[in-house]
DNA sequence: AACATCAAATGACTAACAGTCAGTAAATAA
DNA sequence: TTATTTACTGACTGTTAGTCATTTGATGTT
C-alpha cells in the first residue's frame, strides 16, 4: 500500500509551494520586512503549518539560498560544456557569474547576503548546511576546471589549484558585488557600462592565468 | 556665553558614548540578537535618550561602520606613506586592508555586512550617507595610487584607472571575504595558510598591473 | 457503516523587541 | 526666586517570530 509513499511526496510538494510563497514575498517586501503571517497567506496555510515544514523564518530564507545556489551550480555547469580547455572553462563559470547575476538578480541577492552572515548557522540549520555545502560543490567545480587547465597547458602550471580557484572565485564575487552597488546621493550606478567592466576583469585575470608568453 | 558651545560639545560627547556602548553590545551579541535596552543599560541611559541621538537601531548601526570605514581608511592612507611608486602603493593598500581584516575583525564585519545591503537607506539615514561618502573616498585613493602608478610607469599604461581602481577594490573584498569563511561540518577556515593566500593574490593581482616584461 | 487511529493543519496565545510620547528633572536665564 | 528651555525618562503600543492545545480529515479495522 503506496499511502506513506504518497505521503511523503505530497509533503515534498506542499514544502516547494511554501517556498515558493516566501520567494514572491521575500522578493516583494525585501528580506527583513517579509512576515511568516505574509507567507502564510500567500501559500493559504495558517503560520503553524509553516512551522511544521520549516523550523524558522531563517531556515525558509536557507531554503531559498539552497534554491539559488543550485541554479547558479547548473549554469556553471552548462556553462563549460563543449569548452576546449581548462582556461576557457574557467572564463566561462566567470561569465556565467555575472549572468546570473543580471539574470537572476533576487536569487544573486540571496545568495550575496548569505555570504556575509556570521559563521555557521550550519549547527542547527538543515538548510544552512545544504547551501553551504552547494557552495563547496561549486567551487569544486571551478577547481576541476582550473587542474584541467594546468594539466592542459593552458594554465599557468606554477598556480596551485585549491588556493587559485578559491581566490578567482572570491575575485568574481567581490567584482559582481562592488559593479551592482550604486553612489550615495545621486543612486547612479558605480559602474555605467558593466559588460565592458566584466570583460576588463577578465582580461586582467587572463594575466594572472595564462601560460603563454 | 559660551553655553550653546559647550552644549554641543557635550552633545556629541554623549554620542559617541553611546556609539561605544552599541559597540560593546553589537559585537558581544551579534548585530541581530542586540537590543536597544542592552544598549541603553550599556550606556548607562534609558531607551528614550537612544532615540534622541539616533534614529533608529540602523542608524546606530550605520554610525559603527561610519567608525569603521575611517579607520579603515586612515590605515590605507598610512599604508602608502614612504612607498616609491604608485604600483607599491596599490599593493600596500591590499596589505592593509587584509591588516584591518586581521587586526580588526568586528570592524570589518560589520563593513562586509554594511556592503552586502539593499541598494541605499541613505535616502532617510544621514549615517548611511556617511559610510557611503567615506567609501567613495577610500576608493578615490586607491584611484589616486593607480594614476600614479600608470604616471610613474609602474603599472601598465593601457588599464583605465577608474575601472581599474574599483576592480582592484572588488576582487581584495571579495578575496578577504572568501578567505575567512569556514567549512559546513567541520568549521574549519576556507584557507588555512592566510599570509600565503593573500599573498598568492598580490602575485596574481601583479601579473595584470606590473608594467616591466 | 460505525469506530479507532494517526497525521496534518489551525489560530489564538506568548514573549520579545523597536519605537513613541506624555511627563519629570535639571540646567540656564530672567 | 521664578520662568523657560533643554535633556532625559520609562511605561506604553504595535508588530512579529514562534508555540501548542485543539480540531479536521484521511486511512485502516471490525
Amino acid at each position: 500500500m503506496g499511502t506513506t509513499e504518497r505521503r511523503e511526496r505530497e509533503k515534498e510538494q506542499r514544502r516547494n509551494e511554501i517556498i515558493n510563497s516566501a520567494e514572491k514575498v521575500f522578493f516583494m517586501k525585501g528580506i527583513e520586512n517579509a512576515t511568516m503571517d505574509e507567507i502564510a497567506e500567500e501559500a493559504e496555510l495558517s503560520k503553524g503549518t509553516l512551522y511544521l515544514y520549516f523550523k524558522s523564518k531563517e531556515e525558509l530564507f536557507h531554503a531559498i539560498c539552497s534554491r539559488a545556489g543550485k541554479k547558479l551550480l547548473g549554469m556553471f555547469e552548462e556553462s563549460i560544456k563543449y569548452k576546449k580547455n581548462g582556461l576557457l572553462k574557467v572564463k566561462s563559470i566567470g561569465q556565467a557569474f555575472y549572468d546570473f547575476s543580471q539574470g537572476y538578480p533576487e536569487y544573486y541577492d540571496v545568495i550575496k547576503r548569505a555570504d556575509s552572515m556570521k559563521i555557521c548557522d550550519c549547527e542547527n540549520s538543515h538548510e544552512a548546511k545544504k547551501a553551504k555545502e552547494q557552495g563547496e560543490e561549486t567551487l569544486g567545480l571551478l577547481k576541476k576546471c582550473v587542474i584541467e587547465g594546468i594539466n592542459d597547458r593552458s594554465i599557468r602550471s606554477e598556480l596551485d589549484p585549491e588556493i587559485t580557484s578559491i581566490m578567482l572565485y572570491g575575485m568574481s564575487k567581490g567584482v559582481i558585488q562592488i559593479m551592482n552597488e550604486v553612489m550615495p546621493e545621486t543612486g547612479m550606478p558605480l559602474i555605467q557600462d558593466k559588460k565592458l567592466f566584466i570583460e576588463s576583469f577578465f582580461e586582467f585575470a587572463g594575466y594572472g592565468l595564462n601560460n603563454q608568453k
